[in-house]
DNA sequence: AACGGCTGTGGAAACGATTCCACTGGAAAC
DNA sequence: GTTTCCAGTGGAATCGTTTCCACAGCCGTT
């Protein structure tokens, strides 16, 4: 007793596969016939084999996300938005790690072998050849963060200028001048434009002093080492992190230095996580919107696979700035909550 | 110019199909074969279909994991040591949110669809109708999580009892005496063992005095808002939590009411997430091993699918408490650091 | 009565791969 | 010089669907 198959429902309504597929699919078949198949298929405990289907209709039902790295919050984030917007149209997911530039370029090569229907990608790094092979292939794709002007390829932008100018006139106006910008990996594209945003931001701002490092990952610890180091150099006022990990690293080697947070040191992170409102003191945090760009970019790959001729689309969201314990409150207003507040956090634009 | 396929290959290699697809495969066939297939496929760019593919071969090269909340940082370690072991072994991972006991088992019986090879499912609920649907599917099949007993189905257990154990002895160990459990929602898994195991490690310990209490979800603004309630009630020397989200829950309302913790109140976490790395004080928190329950149950999913005639097996992983500022150091050692301690945490067993 | 249109039907051809099976020709064994 | 064996080959079947196409009725219109 193998798999049932349209033909063993086919036999025992006694009409033809043809029939019976239609009848089955809503297609044109007397309600008789409808009626007869429907009650066969029952019987027979009939499920559809997704394979034949996939082969005969060429498509699968199943997109793909995929990113450097599936431990990181803000792409958790992002895929717990994509998989429900997708999963309400009646998708699956298929997660991949891209590694390296030379594994994401195979990944988007495999997706030639067409299992899946679309592909949304959040690079780390941009390459021509990935511009490339993203132009030349045939399926569906959106890309989540920033390519090269002209690229025909539908994105979704995060504002890493907007968010990183958000960050910078908070701390001027809460009185810093000395402002550090602790940077990640610098090839990347989070790295490359919020550098990018920072250098804008400070560029007309004569009063102020900047510096930049870069801590050699975007994770807590490689934050804690640069840290160590930037601190050890000179004296900040303030110091924007590449992300909310880098910032809790800030944070902790600004403890160790016995540097008090916000008083002698502004911090700020990027992203804001659920790290960044629970860790000590809360970490004041840019948001990027990772959930919105998620569903957008869920949004515009459901678009893009109905129509393939739509003219590619770069669709932006909006930062905003929630402001914790780790940068001072500006005056005049509350200050909020001290050490450790209650989870919650205001937000400022 | 559309699709290159293997007949187009075969054509200009000039052999027939079956040749050119065991040229490609590695098949029996001659040197000069092999060699003129090869260049004929690299000149056309030809890339294997995989749907034809896997409805020839009954196998997809996909596996699935299910979890009831994707963005819980347990499942995404997890998830992300799934990931590595089975990419390694060239599988892809379709991601789905079971969601409610329904969607669980229309999950399951729509396995039988064949869109995957296997599946790892972690079900929050396990109610019967899942389990015969498990024992009835014809997909290999692992669960992270308690079955009942003589389910003929693979398992991986996070040892709860044994986990909740590790707190309750620290915490008697240091002196608490009045030692409540703060629960999630008690139908499900997690809830009912970790419950379980305060029982059974709190029985005969005559000395101290136990509660219970429930937080309505796995969250942190859950675990507020049943520690709220918690702490107005009664007085307690420690409270163990559910899970780390929960017990950051706890850390707040605690803070909120102006009890010091741990001088007036220890805490303990379970899952020890970052996050209980991060919150302030550091949350002490039992492993329960989740990177080493995925793992486990990755391997266990490969080893099922190469033999499906294997005898059920359920493979346990222990669990370790790691200790931070929420918790009284024993008498002799040395106090972790303190409030907002450097990372990094005692490993106690 | 002849005709056009419309609904339902079944046979057969796709979709793109793998593999069974029968067959060839040449080398090895007697 | 026959026989045996075996590597290598191509035709055709197969996996389980969907859908094209031709055709059969039936109804309502001229």
């Amino acid at each position: 007793m193998g798999r049932v198959t349209l033909a063993d429902v086919a036999r025992r309504a006694g009409v033809s596969l043809a029939s019976t597929s239609r009848a089955l699919n809503g297609q044109v078949a007397s309600a008789a016939t409808v009626e007869r198949v429907r009650r066969a298929a029952d019987e027979l405990g009939y499920i559809p084999d997704a394979s034949a289907r996939s082969l005969r209709l060429r498509r699968t039902g199943q997109l793909a996300f995929a990113v450097a790295d599936i431990g990181n919050p803000v792409y958790v984030e992002m895929m717990r938005e994509i998989e429900s917007v997708v999963a309400a149209e009646g998708y699956r997911l298929v997660v991949s790690r891209t590694g390296d530039a030379d594994a994401t370029l195979d990944l988007v090569r495999d997706l030639n072998q067409g299992y899946v229907d679309g592909l949304i990608l959040s690079p780390l790094r941009v390459t021509p050849a990935l511009v490339e092979a993203l132009e030349q292939t045939t399926v569906p794709t959106v890309v989540v963060g920033r390519l090269p002007e002209g690229a025909r390829v539908d994105t979704v932008l995060a504002d890493s200028e907007g968010g990183v100018a958000l960050a910078v006139d908070h701390l001027i106006r809460t009185g810093a001048r000395r402002i550090a910008f602790l940077n990640g990996p610098v090839d990347t594209t989070p790295g490359r434009f919020r550098q990018l945003g920072f250098r804008e931001a400070t560029a007309d701002r004569t009063e102020v002093v900047t510096g930049e490092f870069h801590a050699e990952d975007f994770t807590i610890d490689a934050g804690y080492a640069a840290a160590r180091v930037m601190l050890a150099a000179d004296e900040w006022d303030a110091v924007i992190a590449v992300n909310d990990l880098v910032g809790i690293g800030i944070l902790h080697a600004a403890h160790e230095r016995g540097i008090a947070v916000p008083d002698e040191l502004a911090v700020i992170g990027i992203d804001n996580t659920t790290l960044a409102d629970v860790c000590h003191p809360g970490l004041t945090s840019v948001d990027l919107g990772a959930a919105r760009r998620g569903h957008k970019a869920a949004r515009l790959i459901l678009a893009r696979m109905e129509d393939g001729d739509l003219p590619p689309r770069a669709v932006r969201v909006a930062p905003s700035l929630h402001e914790r314990g780790s940068t001072a409150a500006l005056a005049g207003a509350a200050r909020p909550g001290g050490p450790a507040a209650v989870p919650g956090s205001r937000r400022v634009r």
